[in-house]
DNA sequence: TGTTAGACTGACATGTCAGTCTAATTATCT
DNA sequence: AGATAATTAGACTGACATGTCAGTCTAACA
């Protein structure tokens, strides 16, 4: 086999590992048992278990930092509604693609150590704020009305990462992506109001 | 120092640990330094690290699940509206009141073993398919539009989850509670269309 | 002064697991 | 074929964390 091959192996024994046992519960044993090399042989690819976890770690971030773009109003660019669509759309599929690394990253880095939290968190930031750029983006072109923009685009955020937590698990019960995201930028532009009452006083 | 006290004491020790460190970068060696006891002593309190873990967890779930109370329209209870507020302000007050249980919830808990994620799953369900109901009573009343309800509820547990992460942060730089809910309330129900341009159709 | 209860101590036995080491095997070249 | 280099196997080591237990200490009471 390869070197290339080899590593490429290895890595996914433990991606594999990794994503259904953690970090802490995935021994050496366990990820060359599985990638079916000695003990010996995993030392000659990677330096210790943490190089390898972060090789997949960052190779996750990294993928997921490609397909996201800032929305602009440049005069080649489709409209912005189209734009964070497609945004939406890439790192669904990204994420529907490799369940494996999404559960590392939504259920097993988390909390890992300090180095990984700030890892995590700076990357959140990001798309944070981008959704805020979007937001503000939107504020100018008078599309999108006024309001406490960080505060949402936080608020956004971790609605997204609970829908790609779900629907990257082993028993994903949501709807197709497409329907998803028709749905989800229905809602985060019209809101739930029913047009036809009244909501704040109704209960008068 | 009375049995209750100390047993206080250690749970606090281990609590603050926990919430810095993690579960499995906090050692018991850590835990008795900080409570300022001999190893023997924790064992007299509890039956392993796993133990005092779980006490912490359960008993910050159990706090969460008594704050939050099913929308209804019973004659003698305020709007729906008020009572969601009412909802997020317990939460969000809880969070706040306690950040080093909300960090092991939100940081250290998820992905620690399939038991706890289990419990943390069947919570996060638990908090979806009230805010589900509350949406279907809206629905009812004719105050909320139509909608794929279990999405949105998703969603929105995912929002309320990611501000409660960041109030909780020891740097903390969210606005005041009842502002976060007061534009929150206002995002959900309205949206963030503005009213005075047909957004869809904007770029052509 | 003696006795008892029980909270508390800390040295130690035990187990686990990441990472190392050497001998054996396989591949490549002359 | 023989020499040399690359790769592999898996036994082994050492560090470290957990959990135990025989014994100490204190305070109250007889």
């Amino acid at each position: 086999m390869l070197p290339e091959e080899r590593k490429l192996s290895i890595l996914n024994a433990a991606k594999e590992m990794f994503a259904i046992n953690g970090y802490h519960d995935t021994s050496i044993s366990d990820i060359i048992k599985r990638a079916d090399i000695a003990r010996g042989t995993f030392y000659l690819y990677f330096k210790d278990k943490r190089e390898i976890f972060d090789a997949l770690f960052d190779q996750l971030l990294q993928k997921i930092n490609e397909s996201l773009m800032r929305v602009t109003i440049a005069p080649d660019q489709k409209p912005p509604l189209d734009q964070i669509a497609e945004n939406l759309h890439r790192i669904f599929q990204l994420a529907m693609n490799d369940p494996e690394l999404a559960r590392i990253l939504f259920r097993h880095a988390p909390g890992l150590d300090s180095i990984t939290d700030q890892k995590i968190e700076g990357f959140y930031n990001k798309i944070a704020s981008l959704v805020e750029g979007a937001l503000a983006l939107g504020e100018k072109m008078n599309i999108v009305k006024k309001g406490d923009f960080k505060l949402i685009s936080i608020f956004i955020t971790g609605g997204v990462k609970e829908i790609m937590d779900r629907i990257t698990r082993p028993e994903n019960h949501m709807p197709q992506i497409d329907k998803i995201i028709k749905e989800l930028i229905d809602f985060n532009l019209q809101g739930l109001a029913s047009g036809t009452a009244d909501i704040v006083q109704t209960q008068e």
